[in-house]
DNA sequence: CGTTAGATCTCCT
DNA sequence: GGAGATCTAACGT
């Protein structure tokens, strides 16, 4: 597997938990535009918190369409959000990129966000998308498209999990993936272990 | 530091 | 009518 060019759909086409996990610490850009991603969130057919469970709509049809592509859709009436289409054989199951180390292309996401804290540019999926400059208008777009590019890291990354965030069904569910020790998530993962007295969580 | 309200699209009941 | 895979500014502590 190349390490410098966009994957074939072949490595789109597995399970999103399978998915989410691999694509921490991959480098994503849009126009020369983004960097590593840090969080991931998977969402399959069979589960109660994906848009895809009670089956195709006008909004999430990209989601039963071809691996390898986008869905992008509307959060709040506000937001867009990202996902990367996966699962051949579980038509329904998507991969929501929820934040970005950015290391490419600073200024252009800088003026898309109207900020420049590189800690504030694509953290949180509502933000990556405006940072990366992604709407409607690329729903259902192939990643294998000129636009786009995912370099998969050279060596395995340290992944953490845990459960996703804002939803309210299915909550328990790991399915949250970061990179370990990452500042630039959407939120702190919640430690696994036992609390350490007067840390509130944190190390 | 914490909580809250408001922005307003898509789908479900 | 209401909730939701969110974000921001405004407040209170």
């Amino acid at each position: 597997m190349p390490n410098d060019a966009t994957p074939p759909d072949l490595f789109f086409a597995v399970d999103a938990v399978t998915l989410a996990r691999r694509l921490v610490g991959a480098s994503f850009t849009v126009d020369g535009a983004g960097g590593v991603i840090v969080e991931t969130e998977a969402y399959r057919r069979d589960d109660a918190a994906s848009h895809s469970f009670r089956g195709a709509t006008p909004r999430n049809r990209a989601m039963f369409g071809p691996v390898g592509h986008l869905y992008v859709y509307r959060s709040y009436g506000i937001h867009w959000c990202v996902n990367i289409v996966c699962d051949a054989s579980e038509a329904g199951s998507a991969v929501l990129l929820r934040a970005i180390e950015p290391t490419q292309g600073l200024e252009a996401m800088a003026r898309r966000r109207g900020l420049a804290d590189p800690r504030l540019l694509c953290a949180g999926p509502g933000r990556l998308a405006q940072a990366l400059g992604l709407d409607e208008s690329d729903d259902g777009a192939a990643l294998a498209g000129p636009r786009f590019r995912i370099a998969l890291p050279a060596y395995a990354p340290g992944v953490v999990a845990g459960p996703r965030i804002g939803i309210t069904k299915d909550v328990e569910r790991p399915w949250r993936f970061a990179l370990a020790g990452s500042r630039f998530l959407s939120k702190p993962m919640r430690i696994a272990t036992a609390k350490v007295a007067g840390t509130n969580g944190r190390v």
